[in-house]
DNA sequence: ACCTGAACACCGTTCAAGT
DNA sequence: ACCTGAACACCGTTCAAGT
C-alpha cells in the first residue's frame, strides 16, 4: 500500500501497475491477488490513504457553515485534483474507506449545522461530492493533461467560431462562455450546489 | 466510425480497440492512425455519433423551459448511462463536436428562456452538463457494472453498519442515506442544480 | 495454507519499409 | 503520398505447481 501510495505520488496513477508493483516488491503480479482482490479495489485503497491527509473541520462555529463547507469540498477537490486518473476511477466506484465515511458525515455534519432537513443534506452529498471527484477528474494536471489540453484548445475553437446561425444561443452568451477565473467559477459552482441543496424541497 | 458504432453497441466500448477495429476492417492497427489520433479522438467522435440521437426541445413553450431542460438533460443521461464508459471518458474529454454543441446550445437556450443572466446560463451549462456525464459514468449498466455492485454492496455496509460514535451524522442520516427511488432522486437534483444556478449571482 | 512462475489473452502507438 | 507488418513496451488476471 505504501509503495503503491508513493509511485503514485511520484509517477501518477497511469504507472501504479500490479506488475509495476509486483516488480517494486521483488515478486511476481499474481502475488499481489492474495492482498488485493483487484485493481478497483486497489484505487479504492489510495483514495482513502489519499484522504486520510485531509483536514476537517472542528465544528465550532456554526454560523459558519457555508464557508466551511466550500472550504471542505474545495480542500477535497484540490486533493484529488492532483491525481485526475485517481478521480476517474473514484467516480465508478462507491468508495467504503473509513476516511471516505468520515468525509461523508463532515458534509453531513455541516449541512445539519445550516438547518438543512436530513433528506435534502443526505440527498445533496453526493450532489457535492460527485461534482467536487468530477471536477478533478475534469481539470487534472498532469502529463496526461499536456495532450488533454489539445482538447480544450479544440472545444474552445468550436465555441468561439460556432456559427451564430446554427447556434445562436452559444453566440448570445459567447463571451460569458469563457469568462471568470477557475477558482471563481469554482467558488461559485459550490455556492449555486449548496444554494440548490438547501433550496429545493424533497419529494 | 460505423463500426467503432456497432463494437460499442453491441459489446461495450471496452471492445472499441484499436485491434479490434483493425481486425474488422481486415488491416493492422497502424492504418487506422491516417484517420484518428489517437484513442481520445475517436472516443470523442463516438459521443457525437451517439449525441446526433438525441431529439433536442422545439422551443415553442417558454413557460415550461423548466421541465423541458430536465427533460433534456434526463435525456442525455439516460443515453450515456447505456455506455457508463464512454461517460467516464467524456470526463476527461472537452467533446467539441456539432451534435455536442448542439446540446450546448440547447441548454443555454432554455436557460435563457427562463430568464438566467447570460454569465449563470453559460457557467451552469458545465454544471448540468458535467452532473448529467458523471451520473452515466457512476450508475452505468453494463457486465463492469456486475462487479462494481460489489462496490456498491461494501458501501451500503459500511454506512449502514458505521458507528454512531465516530460518524454521529451519518447516523442522524442513516434512513435518508439510501431513501427514494433512484428516479426520484435524479429528478430532485436536476431541480436543484437548475435552482442553484438560476437563483446563485456570478461575480 | 500460502505463495508464485509462467502463461493466457490481450493492449496503444511507432516506424521502417513497401506500393 | 499513402498505407501497413512487425516490433516495442507494456497490460490484468488465472491457475497449476511448488514450498
Amino acid at each position: 500500500m505504501t509503495v503503491a501510495l508513493r509511485v503514485m505520488r511520484e509517477e501518477g496513477l497511469e504507472r501504479v501497475t500490479m506488475r509495476r508493483l509486483a516488480a517494486e516488491l521483488d515478486t511476481g503480479p499474481a502475488s499481489l491477488y492474495v492482498y488485493v482482490e483487484n485493481m478497483a479495489e486497489l484505487h479504492g485503497a489510495l483514495l482513502d490513504a489519499l484522504l486520510s491527509e485531509l483536514e476537517l473541520p472542528a465544528g465550532g462555529d456554526r454560523q459558519a457553515w457555508r464557508e466551511e463547507l466550500i472550504r471542505l469540498l474545495s480542500a477535497y477537490t484540490v486533493l484529488l485534483l492532483g491525481y485526475p486518473s485517481l478521480a476517474r476511477s473514484v467516480l465508478a466506484l462507491r468508495p467504503s474507506g473509513p476516511a471516505y465515511l468520515r468525509l461523508i458525515d463532515a458534509v453531513l455534519g455541516l449541512l445539519r449545522a445550516g438547518g438543512v432537513p436530513a433528506r435534502q443534506a443526505a440527498w445533496g452529498v453526493d450532489l457535492l461530492l460527485q461534482y467536487a471527484t468530477a471536477t478533478a477528474a475534469e481539470h487534472g494536471t498532469r502529463d496526461e493533461a499536456i495532450e488533454a489540453a489539445g482538447e480544450v484548445y479544440h472545444q474552445v475553437t468550436a465555441i468561439r467560431e460556432a456559427d451564430p446561425g446554427e447556434y445562436p444561443n452559444i453566440d448570445h452568451a459567447r463571451d460569458e462562455l469563457f469568462s471568470g477565473t477557475g477558482d471563481q467559477r469554482h467558488r461559485w459552482a459550490f455556492t449555486a450546489l449548496v444554494g440548490g441543496i438547501a433550496g429545493t424541497a424533497t419529494p
